[in-house]
DNA sequence: CATACTGGTATACTTGGTGATACTGGTTAC
DNA sequence: GTAACCAGTATCACCAAGTATACCAGTATG
């Protein structure tokens, strides 16, 4: 029996790889579901408050409104935010987080470091 | 002056829309660098110790042999992982992730957390 | 000898996510 | 009255990301 081999089994045993494959698909289910490139963005704009639609277009560089109509739709769908049309004059069409999206937070949280991060990086390499 | 042009002008002095532009751009950096369905798998893969090519192919669920090829030369360009031949007979080649690579731990971590505990809702709400 | 492994490359194909642009029907500010 | 705002929808078209499949030369296993 191969060296390779014999660790192989010694890890199934133990159950090592049966985690990392768990993980793995964790990892790939997240993925999944955040799919895309506006998802975050605007999870991230609803829960810092924003609620109409083009405050949310406006707070999102480069998102089209085809695009965020289409997400919001989507998100709806998934019970990601609530939309609710206020009886108003004129009607007011207001997006809100549901407690699900906000479980996003520590994610959003952990890539908006890692991208401040990088920023500060690139600055220093550049000097 | 309407109620909401006012609202977005003391935000703007106050600086709190500065710094959700700010936070917006980190994220959207964020997502660029790590775009794609399969570079947090990979890098995930890497820092769980696999070294070796069908190593890593193995122990992503549905990746197939050229998105793997294509993204590790890729990744390699960036720096965020390095590619050793080992001069032994027969030849073989490793890979590695760089420091770089390793500082999107937390992210990877965060987002198995939400994986994991997505199943688990999904399993109670079954019930 | 056959089979399966290694580290990939080559080719052909598809698809959906995204961009660009325009439009609607109503409201409000100047 | 006209220009700009609101909340979107419609249509067209592109292309990178991804899939599927086969292939290579070499090595180890039984």
């Amino acid at each position: 029996m191969k060296e390779e081999k014999r660790t192989a089994l010694i890890e199934e045993v133990l159950g090592t790889t049966r985690n990392q494959q768990q993980e793995v698909q964790a990892l790939q289910d997240t993925i999944y579901v955040l799919g895309g490139k506006w998802r975050l963005p605007i999870i991230n704009s609803l829960c810092n408050g924003n609620k109409r639609f083009r405050e949310i277009e406006r707070s999102i560089p480069g998102i089209t409104t085809r695009m965020l109509s289409r997400e919001l739709k989507d998100m709806e769908a998934n019970q990601l935010i609530k939309r609710t049309v206020i009886d108003s004059f004129p009607v007011v069409v207001e997006y809100t987080p549901t407690d699900y999206c906000h479980s996003f937070g520590d994610i959003i949280l952990e890539m908006i470091k890692w991208g401040k991060d990088h920023r500060a990086r690139l600055k220093l390499s550049k000097r």
